[in-house]
DNA sequence: TGAAAAGTTGCATTTACTGCAAATTCATCG
DNA sequence: CGATGAATTTGCAGTAAATGCAACTTTTCA
């Protein structure tokens, strides 16, 4: 059967090319700027074909994201997964709080190559749109309201900015000593505002 | 000199060039898809050559959103001239009902366009971002905090969710019956949401 | 009217990305 | 082991967006 249950030698080696190209790619970006660095020269530097890296990733916009994606499905699965008593806005806050680890790393750089390009910073940001879609679904589930309703949609806004903010929090210059607990009390004032937010609008009437 | 106030014959004729060049392209990208619409269609449509297109238009993108880009310069404007004692938020709320209107015509056609593509989407997304960024200064100067610090992001977010919002409810399919008083409704409960987050976190400890 | 400035166009080039078919590598079974 | 089949890698050709440049046309204004 084709479906070796993990460690086949061509798992490992794709997982391996996977990283390689990844973390080629970074290291290009990083030092002559995600604009000025071609697929080519990734490839080139991989030591793989410019087919090759668009085997594994679709866009050249993926490679630098791709763990970013890795962090959505994470998140959509323990969503998911909740139960049902839970409110999503708690979960939500333990998931922040238990993968602050991630934004270490390569997140850092990152971080570095994307605020260094204006184009890379506002795309970004559709990807924490994107992300945030998933967490508007859970609320919107919460509220009993459709995922295009206004709650959900500020709840989620609020729960990207408040992303943004530690991420901002942690990697600008500003912080160089930004540690755990700090995040942790970005995340906190955030959750705050969202249930303040919510409490405030509880009993606004709905004439749409 | 080189700058005659207004309605030369080159100043009008570029203008209507402009206009040709995106109308064209609005009504092509709504009967085939943006997608499936080549720069080089539009310039045969508009009757122009593909390079004039894009000496008017940077990027394919921006020929979509380009009056985009026009309502941002303007709340940039508003928010700028505001008497420094009003809050940002008054200011904010007055300006998005005062250009309630701008939400039709063309912009229903160009809602549609984007609903029906998925890169599109995430990319206006970046555009509203962009967008928030000039209220996040506002916001920011009103708090006397940094722009990067939590509360403008949150604030801005939420903002942003609610245009968002706003834009959905009227153009979806749900409400074809979407009116003013409701549009504003929208905007008056997202600004409660804001204020009711901001009081509820108005004490926090800022360890940061 | 005639030169300068602004606007338009064609042409060549780069770069991201896609489809396709050949070649290579790996897994498995006789 | 070695053949068979499947997955991967690659080369090649091609599309479409975007950019630079130089030639050409139109508008402006002294």
């Amino acid at each position: 059967m084709h479906e070796r249950v993990v460690g086949g030698l061509r798992e490992r080696k794709k997982q391996k090319t996977r990283e390689l190209i990844a973390t080629t790619a970074l290291a290009l970006f990083a030092e002559r700027g995600y604009q000025a660095t071609t697929v080519a020269e990734i490839a080139d530097a991989a030591e793989v074909s410019e087919r090759t890296v668009f085997a594994y990733f679709p866009t050249k916009e993926d490679i630098l994201f791709s763990d970013h994606v890795t962090l959505e499905l994470s998140l959509a699965e323990t969503l998911a997964e909740r139960c049902p008593g839970s409110a999503a806005l708690d979960v939500l806050r333990d998931f922040l709080v238990e993968n602050l680890s991630r934004f270490d790393g390569q997140a850092r750089v990152r971080w570095q190559i994307v605020s260094h390009d204006e184009l890379l910073r506002s795309h970004q940001r559709a990807r924490q749109a994107a992300f945030g879609n998933v967490i508007a679904a859970a609320i919107a589930v919460d509220l009993g309201e459709d995922v295009d309703d206004l709650r959900p949609q500020l709840v989620t806004a609020a729960v990207i900015a408040a992303f943004t903010a530690t991420y901002e929090h942690r990697f600008s210059a500003r912080s160089r000593t930004a540690s755990r607990e700090q995040a942790i009390a970005v995340i906190d004032e955030a959750i705050t505002f969202l249930r303040g937010g919510l409490e405030a609008i509880r009993a606004f009437p709905k004439p749409y």
